[in-house]
DNA sequence: ACACTAATGGCACTCGTGGTCAAAAAGGAA
DNA sequence: TTCCTTTTTGACCACGAGTGCCATTAGTGT
């Protein structure tokens, strides 16, 4: 569902002006640790602006909301998404197109595998981020709709465009829940296997 | 996706007490004028308190969140959907059992049709409305995770019934997105266009 | 030293939300 | 009628997120 957010900062285009004070990832390590301490609901921006070290209203210059600090720099990880997607042999049926993509997207360096499902963890079981995150799982799906749209000579806004954005999602969706909830599971082998079980509900041909 | 609640009041226990001096459906209808006249966000709880003729601490008696005013009652239909799918026959495919239930679920008497379609414009184009609607989603997919469950012999946080609960709600968004953005379109034939486009996007037989 | 520039952070304000509690408005019993 | 019980109401207060405004700060370039 996301990349780290690769942690890379926008250079400055001049070293005018006064410097930087923090960055997106300062505030959102020292954001993590207090709502994994705390709790989200109960951690305070102030708390967040005390623990980086910088004034509250500065943090509304990193992260548009509270919400939005947990995801990081998800924007910046979309573009990656694109490229896998634009980078599939155009030769594969696009269901298996999609499907590789997806799940490219999900893979994962070892190392980073345990801060990446804390992080899920956080946001697929905070009422609040969770229903905060249908916004970046719409700029999600728009990716998805866009190549879809492209690749069948349709509109993105199209039903199909738009349907396969909505099921990729729901496939996902179900995938990273079943991986938050059984600790020794590949997220890419539960991505396989929900498309599997939707086809075998559907009662699809072997593909 | 909803039903409107049916417009039932609660019926009081006894008449002892203080009456009551609105209720559900007086809130919502003065509520959503004002969320047409000036916009959901510039729609202040005082505004509406001031509407109905109550303080506006008595909202929260009332609705959970001034998130939860535009979908009314939701919970109460929530019960007759799990009816619609408990009388599917038994006999028929599963995926096909649900399909219908959806649709039945989504089936409006000619005259609640525009009422309906504005409060589904109002949920699915306000960004906090659209974030918040997920809970209820979570709800409605509940449902469907457990007739799946049932039928299938396996526990509701399985793979296939959640799985199915997920593709479920995606077809449903598809298809309510595009009777929004089409004006003369029917909310029954989208359903099974968007099932149908699934099947066809996975290559799967004709069923 | 001086001008210029860009980020910072304090202040004040609105609004949603929740806790507490006294007052209001009914019915029933003496 | 009068008092008691019951239930809802609504006022007051507090807290936290989010936002507009603006003086301050800390650099760079001349």
């Amino acid at each position: 569902m996301l990349t780290c957010g690769a942690m890379v900062e926008p250079v400055r285009t001049s070293a005018r002006g006064r410097p930087v004070a923090t960055s997106h990832a300062a505030i959102e390590q020292a954001a993590f640790t207090l709502f994994t301490e705390r709790g989200f609901a109960s951690t305070t921006l102030d708390d967040i602006a005390r623990a980086t070290g910088v004034g509250r209203r500065t943090l509304f210059r990193y992260f548009e909301s509270k919400n939005d600090i947990p995801w990081g720099r998800f924007d910046l990880t979309l573009a990656g998404f694109r490229e896998l997607l634009a980078g599939q042999p155009r030769d594969l049926p696009l269901h298996e197109a999609v499907h590789r993509a997806v799940v490219a997207f999900n893979r994962f360096p070892g190392d980073a595998r345990p801060s990446h499902r804390d992080r899920m963890r956080l946001i697929l079981t905070t009422p609040e981020l969770e229903a905060h995150s249908v916004l970046r799982y719409a700029d999600w799906r728009a990716v998805i709709a866009e190549y879809v749209a492209e690749r069948t000579g349709t509109a993105p806004g199209d039903l199909r465009p738009q349907l396969v954005a909505h099921v990729s999602l729901a496939l996902a969706m179900t995938a990273y829940e079943a991986w938050l909830s059984d600790a020794d599971a590949e997220l890419e082998d539960l991505l396989d296997r929900s498309m599997a079980a939707l086809r075998d509900h559907l009662g699809a041909a072997s593909s």
